[in-house]
DNA sequence: TGTACATCAGTGAACGCGCGTTCACTGATGTAC
DNA sequence: TGTACATCAGTGAACGCGCGTTCACTGATGTAC
């Protein structure tokens, strides 16, 4: 069915693939039409052939970024939890790693951009409140069953809020030290088994 | 001793409040030379004037933002203090509550604009890394004797977290359920009397 | 007290620049016969 | 198999606009005598 990708959609992709690099490193401003385009090994004029405008582009990007990093967590949460540990504690020493808190632009979209996401455009914003919802599932679904979604989204809060904290304090030994005690008030608070 | 301000320090003054509260309607990027004068009732080319450059005035603006917001908080703080709360609770409910919410111009900073500020330019995410330990002094000052700064810091994460995400999520039943879960969560963490 | 002058906060026109968007065009691809 | 033609992804010049910054100027204030 969405076997044979054509040429036109595959520029496309690499034009999203640009932009949720972008959209991570630079904010929500720093996704520029001329430069994602460049980056894409394209010219800018062609742009309007694949986007209505440049909003239509930062939505697209939100959710390819969200994408991405979910699969890059799902790579190696496997073998993590082979090794015995729970779906949570894996998750939160993931989420809350120092890999991630030097990797913006591999990272989770919702904690480069939540302090702008309110103050996009109708349909940006709008892209971006699902985002967080897909993510505050996927905590969610490593918390124990029954968990409301409220319950999660604080939780979730909890994860975002120290990452964006530690990143502008530095990659230094405050932001690390930050990191590591939030890890520590996550998984005493919900891990059922504190045992390492 | 700082008895009399001279007109152009009042002046000055009237800038930086505009530029405050700019800095937390439309984040960094929507400081703009022109209009924040504009909002302080002059006229642009006079800028230059009272600031080296713009970031000079955004490091300023910062800075105002945390202050303004602090004094906020503390203006209700005693009342409720009074009706026998304790500090962290009557904190929590304080940065956690719907005002807040709603409020982001005259909210705190660091919620504003915690994700971009690793973005910034040097001058600009120095000042902001010092708006982040300002806000982690005061959660620290709310929990008992002898709480880490990393501590403080994961609970500040939890705060600021917790409102942003609802923010993302709007001034609705979905973002305000987030919120009162948080609140549950922080104050059956580290309150030692949940009685209300 | 009154006049002459220096100071300096604020004005408003102008600048160069980068941005999102538009559009006439190119040139490769693939179908029709 | 070979030629003619339509399609359309991508090019690159151009546009209008708003931005930060500069600068010659204005006009009110206050000091010197």
């Amino acid at each position: 069915m969405d076997a044979a990708p054509s040429k036109k959609q595959l520029t496309h992709e690499r034009i999203v693939d640009a932009a949720a690099r972008a959209i991570r490193r630079g904010g929500f401003a720093g996704v520029g039409v001329a430069e994602v385009m460049k980056e894409a090994g394209l010219t800018h004029g062609g742009f309007y052939a694949h986007f209505a405008s440049r909003e239509a582009l930062l939505c697209e990007a939100l959710e390819r970024a969200g994408q991405d990093s979910a699969e890059r967590v799902a790579q190696s949460r496997a073998s993590r939890q082979a090794r015995g540990a729970s779906p949570l504690r894996t998750f939160v020493d993931q989420y809350l790693s120092e890999q991630h808190l030097a990797g913006r632009e591999q990272g989770c979209p919702v904690a480069a951009l939540v302090s702008e996401m309110p103050r996009q455009a109708d349909a940006v914003s709008e892209a971006a409140a699902r985002r967080v919802r897909t993510l505050v599932n996927a905590v969610r679904a490593v918390l124990p069953n029954g968990t409301s979604a409220a319950t999660a989204g604080a939780v979730t809060g909890q994860l975002v809020g120290a990452l964006q904290l530690a990143r502008a304090l530095g990659d230094n030994a405050e932001g690390r030290a930050l990191l590591a005690a939030a890890r520590r008030a996550v998984l005493a608070q919900h891990d059922a088994d504190p045992s390492h």
